[in-house]
DNA sequence: ACAACATAGGTGAAAGTTCAACTATTCCCA
DNA sequence: TGGGAATAGTTGAACTTTCACCTATGTTGT
């Protein structure tokens, strides 16, 4: 058994147990029920939330996606942000950028411009209708990841989020290498 | 602007505060710097650890959504389990794990039984190939989650992901009348 | 100054996902 | 018991994401 809810004598004590199974082959370090469960509710969670905001968005014409690049966009003072800057901030793959920019400048929302000090580089710039779009869409956003997520936590519960994203994306950061991220 | 990181006074003591900025129209209750950051910070976590588990799954010749799948397979004695299931466990659209299950058929890993109980329904159950697969593919996953994430948090922080995980999932299945979930 | 390498970005095709529509069955209740 | 609504699942088309490759520019070391 591969992922060991029904068929595991259960952890009642230590965190890092390893399983006690009938199998023949080398046991490697499984996870604990705690931690199955952690990271199984954790994935779930966030899908059905994108997904919820996603239907909440519906109405307003923009993607879930659209909606990130135009927020990471009005984040600038100047509206503009470099497409490789995409890629980390939304932990998407610089053709997906690509692609999604692509598909946004044919809609109106976003243009692009060449960036001078690099000319590798461009740079996607937000329009007065990509503005609108997103200044109408914020409020019903927001107001879901309220409803569904922040106000049904605690202040300490927040700030337990947070230290855990950022201890688990800096060690990401610092192994890098190791992958080609 | 619309996401508040720059261009705003900076919350120093409430954590649900409104904005002041010199904006003309009805002010929404924006998310604090922290809420904002556990949001973002856990999405984006989220991205990168399934971008990086996908990555150590390459040379097995599985998908994370194929691992995914298999996963929830073996969870089950008879390594059977309604297409629905799957949608519920993960998050996923029906017609999603129709297609995804069709491909998984044609390489092997798992075939499609009728349930004798329910003539709509189908079972999918998994093959030995497909026991094989991720059998040979679990040790490594496992070692990823830990060391990427798992070992990385003490046992209060995944107990406290758990409680998070529980309290927001239930609190969109008692809410999923309003959209269509 | 130049070769070698790394980085930014784009492109087309393949793979995966969503959407809307459709069939077949089951559930409900009057 | 029958008619309407709900549920399980599939399908094809449209859309999105990934993959492999390509160009152009920048960076580094000698």
């Amino acid at each position: 058994m591969v992922t060991s809810t029904s068929n595991r004598v259960t952890a009642t004590t230590t965190a890092t147990m390893t399983a006690t199974t009938t199998a023949t082959t080398v046991e490697p370090d499984w996870l604990s029920e705690a931690e199955r469960r952690a990271w199984k509710g954790i994935s779930l969670m966030q899908m059905q939330l994108t997904a919820r905001l996603g239907q909440a968005l519906n109405d307003s014409g923009l993607s879930y996606q659209d909606y990130s690049v135009l927020a990471g966009l009005t984040d600038d003072p100047g509206g503009r942000m470099r497409v490789v800057e995409f890629g980390r901030q939304l932990g998407w793959e610089k053709s997906r950028v690509s692609h999604h920019v692509s598909r946004m400048v044919e809609r109106g929302l976003v243009t692009r411009e060449s960036c001078p000090t690099d000319k590798r580089g461009s740079f996607v710039v937000i329009t007065d209708e990509g503005r609108r779009a997103i200044e109408a869409a914020a409020p019903g956003h927001v107001a879901v990841v309220r409803k569904y997520f922040i106000d049904l936590l605690t202040a300490d519960q927040i700030d337990t989020l947070d230290v855990i994203a950022e201890t688990v994306l800096n060690n990401l950061k610092s192994n890098c290498a190791e992958f080609e991220l």
